[in-house]
DNA sequence: GAATACTGACTGAATGTTCAGTCTAAAATT
DNA sequence: AATTTTAGACTGAACATTCAGTCAGTATTC
């Protein structure tokens, strides 16, 4: 996570250079984010940055505005307080996630193929910076949750999003006969909060957990469990296999 | 954990009241601890009530020194720093819970029992005020631990202490006849991470993860792949049945 | 009477937030 | 077409607060 944004001149206009835009799908919302939208993005994913390199409470204002080369004064000016700016730096990362993970998954022929992308989305590490999974800040998000009703909302429905996910993904592939029959809820709930707790050990640098070795020992579980041959195979990390459908990323 | 410490006021020897020793036992390290080694149990202790409402992020010497009823500079007269208490109050933490969960564990009979206990420890809520899993304290010990190393090498530490635990106790339950021969290694990396993902679940209030669905969720597992019968029984909560050696805690 | 325990008053640095005002580009007016 | 107006983006400098840590000195204990 070292996202070097260029400096901004007070009053260069980023608004519309109309050249990047290839495809005119979502050129039309790349075009509609006024000057201020961008700088929000902007300010969302510094901070986002500055957290993962520093710590939650250890993020200041002072750091994302010097990330981006402005004023202190206009990271309040966009974001009321500190704390919206954070609390909304969490919702911008958990959302982009989610419709991130979403779009792969869409993208595999088989539910094991699906299901090994969303674990690989918790475990590996990402192709995609913006992503990257870094397991740190799940551990801040979830200390912010613990005690912000708002960020706990958030988490909470997140988490359900992912459990239905996993829910509807082992039915379908019940129904294609390519899994046993058992109760997908005790089984989502369980594989949600292993990997919430492989995502501990992996974000402590625990030594006898490294992200590949979770990774298996998960898809080990997951295919002894729904009944499917699995094996290491290839994609040991970088799971951008599926990535590249040409924009840069939800910003 | 809302241990009210009654106002201990300046010159009021705490020290010794040699009333209170019942067995003879380790009345010695209870005398021996000089008011001086009382205060700082008095200040970690303190310290944990406050992190465990607060956050640690959150925790202010004065808050400590206001529970206790002294003044903040005498929190840094014992400990040198903020930063100094609040990384012993973790250590402090940390040796407490395992030398009691050990404890509990030897007065058991069965490996089956113990690990249930074990297992308990980890989710259900505790009788023992001092011990009782705060269950965001761990949120907050692993944030801490992510960036500060002396944390980190603890909880490595730790985790490694209870694994070879899992691992023993899964040895001794298989020469006993009790367990089903599996690799205990991957079991017991896949154990404690179902627990530190449960451990989150509860922490943040998962609608569908309570601590007493965790626990049989966990055991039911655990039965399963020892191959052990377990039903639910009586236990619900509360695991004091082994408590009570007739002290009030290793302070 | 010397060491230890302890405190109140203080300081200095860090940092979130405010505010008055500047600059720019586009809209409105002439 | 030349102008004035307006609104939004942006900043520097100050403000206000919070808090860890210092210190000089007082009480307590042995």
């Amino acid at each position: 996570m070292r996202r070097q944004v260029e400096h901004v001149p007070v009053g260069a206009t980023v608004t519309r250079e109309p050249g990047a835009s290839a495809d005119a799908a979502d050129a039309a919302d790349a075009v509609a984010a006024g000057i201020a939208d961008q700088r929000r993005g902007q300010m969302l994913t510094a901070a986002l940055d500055v957290i993962s390199e520093r710590g939650f409470a250890d993020t200041r204002i002072a750091d994302v505005a010097e990330r981006i080369g402005i004023s202190p004064a206009l990271v309040i000016y966009y974001f009321k307080t500190k704390d919206q700016l954070l609390t909304e730096a969490i919702r911008h990362y958990e959302d982009a996630w989610y419709s991130e993970g979403k779009r792969r998954m869409d993208a595999l022929p088989t539910s094991a193929r699906r299901i090994e992308e969303f674990v690989a989305m918790n475990l590996l590490p990402d192709s995609d910076p913006e992503l990257d999974s870094n397991w740190q800040l799940w551990l801040d998000f979830w200390v912010q949750a613990a005690r912000n009703s708002d960020v706990a909302m958030l988490r909470r429905k997140s988490d359900e999003r992912w459990r239905e996910l996993i829910v509807s993904l082992v039915r379908a592939g019940q129904e294609a006969g390519e899994f046993t029959s058992i109760d997908p809820h005790p089984f989502s709930i369980l594989i949600s909060a292993l990997l919430d707790g492989l995502t501990v050990q992996i974000a402590l640098d625990d030594p006898v957990v490294d992200p590949v070795s979770a990774f298996e020992l998960c898809m080990r579980y997951i295919a002894d469990h729904l009944g499917f041959e699995w094996a290491p195979s290839g994609r040991a990390h970088g799971n951008a296999a599926v990535t590249h459908a040409g924009r840069p990323s939800p910003t």
